[in-house]
RNA sequence: GUCCCUGUAGCUCAGUUGGAUAGAGCAGCUGCCUUCUAAGCAGCGGGCCGUGAGUUCGAGUCUCACCAGGGACGCCA
């Protein structure tokens, strides 16, 4: 990346005045180079100079002279320039910029793409949805952050691995096996009383007349529990299938499903049991085993078993995590987790901590609630209160681009409305099909040039000469600054603003630049940055989960 | 009561980790299609960045207090 090397030349020129004695030899902070909001200050920029001049009792403007002066000159940089009150401002080369356009051809669709991650390993769990309801928006919004972070750290040199945590254990489980059976036996005419603790939705009624279709009244004449049993494993089943469809249509897969259940079978959950103990950080109090979280620092304990002897959630999400650090070896491990998991942070890194893995190692996103709405009205998402407006009609009403792109545009730590009419009435005037709009009028003129004989490959990249065209250019080689910057803060929506900032930078060109005129040389030029640019669009518009169309 | 998130244009939201003149999309108004897609382009209007203090060369961004909205504080997940 060209802005990592105009950090480097910074810190070499700043290192060199500090040993000439030109500056004072001061602490050097972190060199940052970003880019200048203004373009006429130039490509890159550096506040060092600022940020050196308390330190160093010296003129902000003198300092950025002075390593400015010292700064070795590379081709790709043109000009090099001290603005008030102590930037060092960078301006990049025009012939480098154009030659872009060759290495973005020649890099196709890893154009972008950079090593960040070193290979490390790092697992991103999301949804994670009890598999006792259908998916609602605010699920939809985990999945379609989890689903681009991951994208966007592959691209970034991670090896990603996506999962779902499916909690086919506890109460919440048990509840609903005793909601379907009730269900089942009322839908057979044999009156059953609903658990009050239960699943009160009529999608647990449509579940029980499935069964009761590929199964008959057969388990009617069973004990309620073993029949709720076997039931629920045939409804919990059904159900993490329609979540899985659901997903897919939204454009969300994972690489593994991880039970819960397994974490009781494969004994990870007895052995992370006994080294907590060993390590001195469970106690026996009024009946229950408590995590001695106080000893960490937190508030209060937390039960890992209760009285009557089964194990907490809090308990097999410790196995869990124990099973993700120490037995899979991931380096990091990212949870994207509700709003209503919040609480839950603090005594989950307490208790990897307890285990003697370093808490930084787990990043947990917390994203804020999705209030649904139709105009004005609120419409309620409560799986356990009754009838929900599900995900998958969401989707089906808004579409799957627009609600990733939607979702993505809102940074997590902000609560969203999401209103379905105004969705709905702005879908054409929207940013999701602004952005893809370009991509279908550059296949346009790919496809009419073709038509026409004119060939890419022979374009000369030096006849770009254009502002429109310098500009254009430029925003492409930024694509790999915003996948650092995705990848750094785990913050997705960096990304469709990116994507709508091309694509008004290709209809500015468009508008100013006839690609195909009678020119052919300029034609060819012209051809080979638009396929540039259908590269670098259509991989933003993938990495955010997205289609790229040819028409619209 | 404690903890977490949010408060920026009429509306929905960005703001590159403390930098230069606070941005975009909708909504409103004015222009632009005989030529590769007008789902586009150009332009106009719109702001006490919740309030008040503080930190420093510099604050929408950091600290504290307060106000407002949401969430969490369970032997639910």
């Amino acid at each position: 990346m060209l802005k990592c090397k105009v950090a480097q030349l910074v810190e070499q020129a700043v290192i060199r005045a500090q040993r000439g004695g030109l500056i004072p030899s001061v602490a050097l902070p972190q060199i940052t180079v970003e880019r200048p909001q203004n373009a006429a200050y130039g490509d890159y920029a550096t506040s060092l100079p600022l940020k050196l001049a308390r330190a160093a009792r010296a003129n902000p403007l003198s300092i950025a002279e002075e390593i400015a002066e010292l700064i070795v000159p590379i081709p790709e940089i043109e000009k090099i320039a001290v603005a008030p009150p102590g930037f060092i401002n960078f301006t990049v080369n025009n012939n480098w910029v154009v030659q872009q356009v060759e290495s973005i051809r020649s890099a196709g669709e890893a154009y972008g793409d950079i090593n960040l991650g070193r290979g490390s390993r790092v697992q991103l769990e999301f949804v994670s949805v009890n598999p006792t309801g259908p998916l609602h928006v605010g699920h939809g919004r985990g999945a379609v952050l989890g689903s681009t972070l991951a994208k966007v750290l592959t691209a970034a040199g991670y090896a990603v691995e996506k999962e779902y945590y499916i909690n086919d254990a506890g109460t919440q489980i048990d509840a609903f096996y005793r909601s379907l059976y009730a269900r089942y036996r009322q839908a057979l005419g044999t009156p059953f009383e609903m658990p009050p603790d239960g699943y009160h939705g009529s999608y647990v009624m449509e579940l029980a007349q499935e069964i009761i279709a590929e199964n008959g009244d057969k388990f009617l004449s069973w004990s309620p529990e073993e029949a709720a049993w076997e039931l629920g494993k045939l409804g919990l089943d059904k159900m993490l299938n329609l979540i899985k469809a659901d997903l897919k249509l939204l454009k969300v897969e994972f690489d593994l499903y991880f039970s819960e259940n397994s974490l009781y079978e494969g004994g990870q959950y007895q052995r992370v049991m006994s080294e907590l103990g060993e390590r001195g950080y469970t106690a026996e109090k009024e009946g229950a085993i408590w995590f001695v979280s106080s000893a960490l620092g937190e508030d209060k304990d937390n039960v890992l078993v209760r009285t009557n002897g089964t194990p907490t959630y809090f308990a097999s999400d410790i196995a869990y995590h124990y099973n993700k650090f120490s037995e899979r070896n991931f380096d990091k491990v990212v949870n994207i987790w509700g709003a209503d998991h919040q609480g839950h942070i603090a005594r989950m890194k307490a208790a990897i901590s307890a285990l003697g893995i370093d808490p930084d190692r787990l990043r947990i996103i917390i994203t804020q609630m999705v209030t649904l709405r139709r105009g004005g009205t609120e419409l309620k998402v409560s799986k356990r209160g009754g009838d929900i407006v599900t995900l998958r009609e969401v989707i089906d009403e808004v579409g799957t681009d627009a609600c990733r792109f939607f979702f993505l545009s809102r940074a997590a730590s902000s609560q969203m409305d999401f209103d379905l009419e105004l969705a709905k009435k702005q879908s054409v005037d929207n940013p999701v099909y602004y952005v893809q709009y370009a991509h279908a009028r550059i296949s346009s003129i790919l496809r009419f040039a073709q038509e026409r004989g004119i060939e890419p490959s022979y374009g000369d990249v030096s006849l770009l000469t254009s502002q429109a065209e310098l500009a254009l250019i430029r925003k492409m080689t930024q694509l790999s600054e915003v996948i650092e910057a995705v990848a750094d803060s785990l913050e997705p929506n960096y990304l469709p603003y990116y994507a709508q900032e091309l694509a008004a930078d290709f209809h500015g060109f468009y508008e100013q630049c006839r690609v195909i005129s009678p020119d052919r040389e300029l034609s060819a030029a012209r051809l080979k940055l638009v396929d540039a640019v259908r590269i670098v669009l259509a991989k933003t518009l993938h990495l955010m989960g997205m289609t790229a169309p040819e028409r619209m």
